[in-house]
DNA sequence: ACTCTAATGTTATATCATTACGCTTGCTTC
DNA sequence: GAAGCAAGCGTAATGATATAACATTAGAGT
């Protein structure tokens, strides 16, 4: 173990962004942002998204074609992670679980399947807005 | 409970085309496909996949940004539904868990979390391309 | 200094999905 | 049967998401 390799300058704008949210932003929202920055294109924000994504300090939502920054600071030790994002106010709470890991590799395992990357999302409605209706 | 209904003529040859291949395919390959029988826009071809989906004849990946045709005959009466993808062959396991599903609800209740649509999707390597390798 | 790796900047392009609009078809309700 | 309605269809245009290709720069290690 050394010392946490530092963010650079396009990653750390690009987490800022991310963490400054309450809701998941798509590349192009984050680039929008970044203008003044002196953010031109695409590619900058999707290249330290990656960084940021294998780090751990932020996730993909693979059902919104977004992104948003890590809820807890120790996302890159919990191996599966679940979403539920609410479709009318668009938070995202995290969660993860024992027994759904264990699930999930119960069934791989019995199949012979060896999983690289999960996805786990719940679209739906959080208990504030379902309050709210 | 009526007869269910028929599949008009772009469902029916969408769901043909589906069924037709081992692997997902996105709705431009579909399309693709289909250029000979006449369809000419994505919106033909996406409108096919709607109902279809919502019909629990074929589901999305959200993580390829594609479609299977459903595996089973029953898709539609079985709350959630898990997919192991193969990153190398592209085959598609669907698989449907109780416990998994259970605990997923659990988590939901007592976050106050109203699901409405639940994505489980694992990317790796299926058996048989692990052994190949 | 040399080399290796990661990150960068820029342009162009590929891929995925929807909006808008008007027409056709098959009900169903009077 | 005419009026109204909902679902589906056809087409063109556009919007949104993501990557390819290529040249360059900055830092760490030797």
């Amino acid at each position: 173990m050394s010392e946490p390799k530092p963010l650079t300058r396009n990653q750390t704008l690009v987490l800022d962004t991310l963490s400054a949210e309450h809701a998941p932003l798509s590349a192009y929202d984050i680039l929008d942002r970044l203008r003044e920055e002196g953010l031109k294109a695409p590619l900058q924000v999707y290249r330290a998204l990656e960084t940021l994504t294998e780090r751990g300090l932020a996730h993909r939502l693979e059902s919104l074609n977004a992104f948003v920054a890590c809820a807890g600071d120790d996302c890159h030790r919990s191996g599966v992670i679940g979403f539920a994002i609410c479709e009318k106010c668009g938070s995202v709470a995290e969660f993860s679980d024992f027994v759904l890991r264990q699930r999930l590799e119960g069934w791989a395992d019995r199949q012979g399947f060896h999983p690289h990357e999960t996805t786990i999302e719940m679209r739906g409605m959080c208990a504030a807005c379902s309050v709210a209706a």
